[in-house]
DNA sequence: CGTCTATTTGAATGTACTCAAAAGCGGTGG
DNA sequence: CCACCGCTTTTGAGTACATTCAAATAGACG
């Protein structure tokens, strides 16, 4: 089981700096584990993200709902990765983003209090988190690039050879909403280049 | 004209920690300064990306060309703002963006390797880069969920709002290609609401 | 088995695009 | 100063991609 043993989000960490043994049980100790049923919230719009969220297994979404109240989907995270309303966690301002565990989810969490105090009494953790957030930022920026230049079909094509252990969790209105086309052009679109 | 004077970068920087004067000018030195022509590129498409590049007086934008050779509007940077190709960056790979001038600018430009320099010299400075980079990141998701839940013209709009000193120095095109249009369809768009 | 939600399909529509041509604008040279 | 060139913007006509709304079908789960 090991859901909460520690060993995937140091080895997450170490991948970017090195840390003493008593290093990591200080890390480790300011964690707070977290468990979240299928669809139970982690975070709701208007709510200030208050944590930085670390997958240990499971699955989860960020979303937004428009005024249409139709939901876009901005983020998944599989395991081994760090989800957030970075907006509203560096701001501290109410966010307008849900957060919510797509299958059964054990999560490691960081709050900002615990993250200042991480950072002042280990000043390398600023490294590692600006490499945590160079990374996001360029995914980021790539799917900007992808929206903007390629057709849905190419934008679902490049989705399922990146992320395939994700098809495999997800619905397709998940996958169509995270790519940005209805549920009903999507089932189109799979069907006239019998992709299903 | 003060062009290369320090004071811009320096009030930049300040935003985020505090320097001595000694720290202060560690860092200008490390900078370089650069001047380009309107039209002139900083990077091009297969380069790899060396520098973090901040906007002392001018503007730039970042774009790539898709299979079609058409142009994509990644970002702009006006004064106080930075510029690179990210994920060029951070890898050390070609990159697929061109970065060019708009208007005549003044930059200053710090390379990877001064960088690490300055990183392992005033480790204070991750703290900054790792700021400066939330927020990017910050506004690229931002961007995203425009992309997403936005109408064309509500992404005008927005843009408009957001960035109206950019808005005299760009062309229609420019515009155009930056919320995700064709010049023609921007062109009717504005038409059709009176925006012109 | 029935209920609930997800997916598919149909028909009509809208948003944005392509290609091509025309108009406007800015600079340059005769 | 005007004529011309090159580039940007506008317009026209036809089209493609993607949407809406509603209904039908299929799956999942108690």
């Amino acid at each position: 089981m090991m859901h909460h043993s520690f060993e995937l989000i140091l080895a997450n960490i170490g991948r970017h700096i090195s840390l003493t043994a008593e290093e990591s049980s200080y890390f480790t100790q300011l964690l707070r584990p977290g468990h979240y049923a299928r669809r139970e919230l982690l975070l709701m719009e208007g709510a200030v993200c208050t944590d930085f969220t670390f997958i240990v297994s499971g699955c989860m979404k960020s979303y937004l709902l428009d005024q249409q109240q139709k939901e876009h989907i901005l983020t998944f995270a599989a395991p081994d990765w760090w989800i957030a309303d970075i907006n509203s966690f560096i701001t501290g301002n109410p966010g307008n983003l849900f957060i919510q565990a797509i299958s059964e989810t054990h999560t490691l969490a960081l709050s900002r209090r615990n993250q200042e105090i991480l950072l002042r009494e280990i000043p390398k953790f600023e490294r590692c988190f600006r490499i945590l957030t160079e990374r996001a930022f360029a995914a980021s920026l790539q799917r900007n690039i992808d929206a903007m230049s390629l057709s849905a079909l190419e934008r679902f094509e490049k989705f399922r050879l990146q992320y395939p252990y994700l098809l495999s969790l997800l619905s397709d209105q998940e996958i169509a909403s995270y790519i940005g086309v209805t549920p009903s052009f999507f089932s189109r679109m799979l069907k006239k280049h019998h992709l299903k």
